[in-house]
DNA sequence: CTGCAATGTGAACGTCCATTCGCTAATGGC
DNA sequence: GCCATTAGCGAATGGACGTTCACATTGCAG
């Protein structure tokens, strides 16, 4: 009685879909492959059909991150061109981006850098940098604009608009969703606006 | 042959604080009573004389960690009385409490909600709130004394400092402690301040 | 239509780990 | 200094989990 046959490709990324929707849900150490199978319906054991160990789902789960993150960056690029716009609209993006960006933090902060697998670390570092990157590339964009203030380090710029987002995430995280984000976010992006548009 | 005998009050509070350094060091799945034995010195069946449950020895760390964010803001509020001053004075505290800082988003972000445990989450929402709470007292008073602008709100100020140190904390701890902290710091500091005091 | 490779199944194994228990050794109040 | 209490030890238990393997089923290529 077995079910539906999916081609590797599809079902590895399923799988890794819903590796990072377990993760975000129930953490890390929820995180087993015998939960990971039955949120794709199927047994523990056809995980490995696709995977050749649990590492490996997390690392592909990593992957997708990082392409979710790029297209969102890379949608509000498309969507205008001011650069002060496309900063907000990439806030507001993270609010309905939480549930899966959860799993980010949780990945990067308990993974425990045994030997062997600290490259998750360097791996996470790298989806972070790029990240920052793009963000920090549309900062420069507004500063050849006269959008933004000339005489703000981007890379400084970017962590700090990461740390609009951040701890907004983890309140509304502790708090089981009763933290108001958009209202939070509104009103820092404000703040934060106001320290770095051109006067 | 068993090893030196300490008072309950004593052994508890070196576990707990034995728990934190575990956790942020290896993580979460780190955090093994037998590790944590080993750590103190002890056989894993020890802890069960001052703790009933691996559960138990978590939310003792946590405590510890809202005594230790307290003594912090304690400490600077005693330094200086000058608003923007404490929280610069804050923000370099947390650079070297980054390693057991570690330990608060690790628990935070990894442990399940899962039924019946889910007071933990409460727990840590309590813990940030009160830290933000003392934040957000300092800047009112910095409000009061002219200090700080008087149009934001100190809840939203509270929260976006601590989004300075978080991503700070998450860049550190990726890199291996390889991204320049203090050198952020001081640069983020400069636009955060300039947006906030008086003119 | 046939057969082989790709997927999926279920049982089994070994490991790790939290927790329990009976015993021993130290400590402190008398 | 004596004894009860407290703290520590080591072995044992039971469950969860990652992984393997032999076998079944599916579906596509020819």
């Amino acid at each position: 009685m077995s079910r539906e046959k999916l081609r590797t490709e599809l079902r590895k990324e399923q799988i890794a879909q819903a590796a990072i929707e377990l993760v975000a849900q129930r953490g890390l150490s929820g995180f087993s492959v015998a939960s990971l199978a039955d949120r794709v319906g199927l047994v523990p054991s056809a995980i490995y059909r696709h995977f050749r160990s649990k590492d490996e789902v997390l690392d592909a789960a990593l992957d997708l991150i990082q392409q979710k993150l790029v297209a969102n960056t890379r949608a509000v690029c498309d969507e205008t061109s001011d650069a002060s716009e496309r900063l907000r609209r990439l806030l507001m993006r993270h609010v309905q981006m939480f549930r899966e960006n959860q799993a980010v933090p949780r990945i990067i902060f308990a993974e425990e850098p045994y030997a062997g697998r600290s490259e998750r670390k360097a791996i996470t570092a790298r989806i972070i940098r790029s990240y920052l990157d793009r963000v920090a590339e549309i900062v420069r964009q507004g500063q050849r604009d006269g959008d933004l203030r000339k005489d703000l380090n981007p890379a400084t710029v970017s962590i700090m608009f990461l740390g609009l987002v951040q701890p907004a995430g983890v309140l509304w995280f502790v708090t089981d969703g009763r933290f108001d984000v958009a209202r939070h976010l509104r009103s820092a992006w404000e703040v934060f606006h106001d320290a770095i548009r051109a006067d």
